[in-house]
RNA sequence: GGCGCCUUGGUCAAGUGGUUAAGACUCCAGCCUCUCACGCUGGCUACAUGGGUUCGAAUCCCAUAGGCGUCACCA
């Protein structure tokens, strides 16, 4: 251990996408970074042509911002180790690859494509590195094969940009998947032919995903979504998923405590929670801690958010925030409100079947017996007192002056009014929801079928 | 296949030689209730297997099995 600076890194590739499993691996940077009062950068690494993607870095940008992980240094945040895109850096490795040549640790190697440089490794002994998660590794050096450090095009591989990068960026914890393990030693040899302090290891167990019939695997797209913007795009808040992601593989310690803002996740942040076992991605409990962000909301502020996935007519228009204040707490993400609201604009097809209640003691023949009656008391409510609180008092009034258990009454006046088993509100709210013309409307259809059964 | 990593309930996970093996999600039951949801209460379900070490093992060691990863001029 040292007193150095904490300095980390989130190097992706530039593609239009961002893995979910990349976003953690960002995430526990960032908070590693932040929770040792140290430097998070962002340095892209773009050296294999091919997989250009234009806007890419842009896309980073942004995702990164909206999961409220703000970097240090990077591509347009400046810093004194610039530039931060590798294809910027070209001339940096070439130096150093043609240093590892005269020093006869590599070598140039001829082909169709070329000249490459090629990493020359040990035949015998092995290497050994420690990681933080998993202590020393040792991998025999005969394992190793001669790589390419200097591609014929004369970008750099990742396994030497990387190396050069985190050095002349002077980065000391290296956070990434467990998929670069088994290459780190072909690191390790080429900071020790630098002569170079080797930074510390750490290397995260994946995200799975799992299949319909069960299987697991690393979350890819027979999962579904896989990235952070298809989740966004489905209505869950980038809080939760930020939330929720921190938690797939890092439990903080001494506490219980679930849900975290990200200043409070940078203040429990510690690498001995991280864990070393994959986690599989569960949106049963994603749902649950979205569910827990909405309820934690203002109507003003759900509103605000459910607004890009509810398109309402022009009666719902004008009470969409107590559409909204009913919808917040039985939400789970914000793309499920439009089918859960239908049945307002569209009357589900009649079916009796509904009407009939065990637990509330209704039938088909009790539903008209009730029916009838609410329907004219409903009748003499006019327009200004079609209000929640009015409907209320009236339909408490009507249902005491009835002698029945509230229940019985009001399931058939819902179903009345909504035909669906199961809805967000009770009557007096679909009754204000819908407004009265409609109400009365709906309830004389249905008592007219009941009637005609 | 070689090499490497991983293995506590369906899922996320506490746990670091002695615990009734936490907690959360899911599921189930009950309460609350104008349905559902919320909230509250309770419940089901776990140390992969086999050997050691030890007075004592989920915890340490060794095998086996299974899963995953890696063996690119991709990252």
């Amino acid at each position: 251990m040292n007193n150095k600076r904490v300095r980390t890194r989130f190097a992706p590739s530039p593609t239009g996408y961002m893995h979910i499993g990349n976003l953690r691996t960002a995430l526990y940077a960032y908070l590693f970074a932040k929770s040792q009062q140290g430097d998070f950068i962002l340095r892209i690494e773009d050296t294999d042509r091919a997989r250009y993607v234009a806007d890419a870095v842009e896309f980073i940008e942004n995702t990164l911002k909206l999961a409220k992980i703000y970097p240090d240094e990077g591509p347009h945040n400046g810093g004194d180790f610039g530039p931060y895109v590798q294809s910027e850096r070209k001339e940096i490795y070439k130096k150093y690859a043609e240093e590892l040549v005269e020093k006869g640790l590599a070598y140039y190697e001829e082909s169709e494509n070329g000249k490459a440089i090629r990493q020359k490794m040990p035949e015998t002994g092995e290497t050994t590195f420690y990681d933080v998660l998993h202590g020393n590794i040792t991998i025999a050096n005969e394992e190793l094969e001669d790589q390419i450090l200097l591609k014929s095009d004369g970008m750099p591989t990742y396994n030497f940009a990387n190396v050069i990068d985190d050095h002349l960026m002077e980065i000391t914890h290296i956070i990434r998947g467990t998929e670069f393990i088994t290459s780190t030693p072909k690191h390790v040899l080429l900071y020790q032919y630098f002569g170079w302090e080797l930074p510390t290891f750490i290397h995260l167990a994946p995200v799975m995903g799992k299949a319909e019939d069960g299987s697991v695997s690393k979350l890819s797209k027979r999962h579904g979504a896989t990235s952070f913007g298809d989740l966004v795009d489905m209505g869950y808040l980038p809080e939760a998923i930020t939330n929720y992601v921190a938690l797939l593989g890092w439990n903080p310690k001494n506490t219980n405590q679930e849900i975290f803002t990200m200043d409070e996740l940078i203040n429990v942040f510690s690498l001995d929670g991280l864990s070393k076992s994959p986690a599989v991605f569960d949106y049963d409990k994603l749902n649950w801690m979205s569910g827990e962000y909405f309820k934690k909301m203002t109507d003003e502020a759900f509103t605000e958010a459910a607004k890009p996935f509810v398109k309402l007519d022009e009666n719902l228009e004008s009470k969409r925030q107590y559409l909204s204040s009913l919808l917040k707490p039985r939400v789970s993400k914000l793309s499920d409100i439009q089918d859960s609201i239908k049945f307002l604009t569209d009357m589900p097809d009649f079916d009796p079947e509904l009407f009939v209640n065990k637990r509330n003691k209704v039938t088909v023949e009790k539903s008209i017996e009730i029916l009838t009656p609410a329907l004219e008391m409903l009748n003499t409510i006019d327009e200004a007192g079609w209000t929640v609180d009015n409907l209320n008092e009236k339909v408490a009034a009507f249902t005491e002056g009835t002698g029945l258990k509230v229940g019985t009454v009001m399931w058939p006046l819902r179903i009345a009014t909504s035909m669906q088993k199961v809805t967000p509100g009770g009557v007096t709210e679909i009754l204000y929801l819908l407004g009265r013309k409609k109400s009365l409307e709906r309830m004389k259809q249905s008592l007219d079928n009941l009637k005609n059964l």
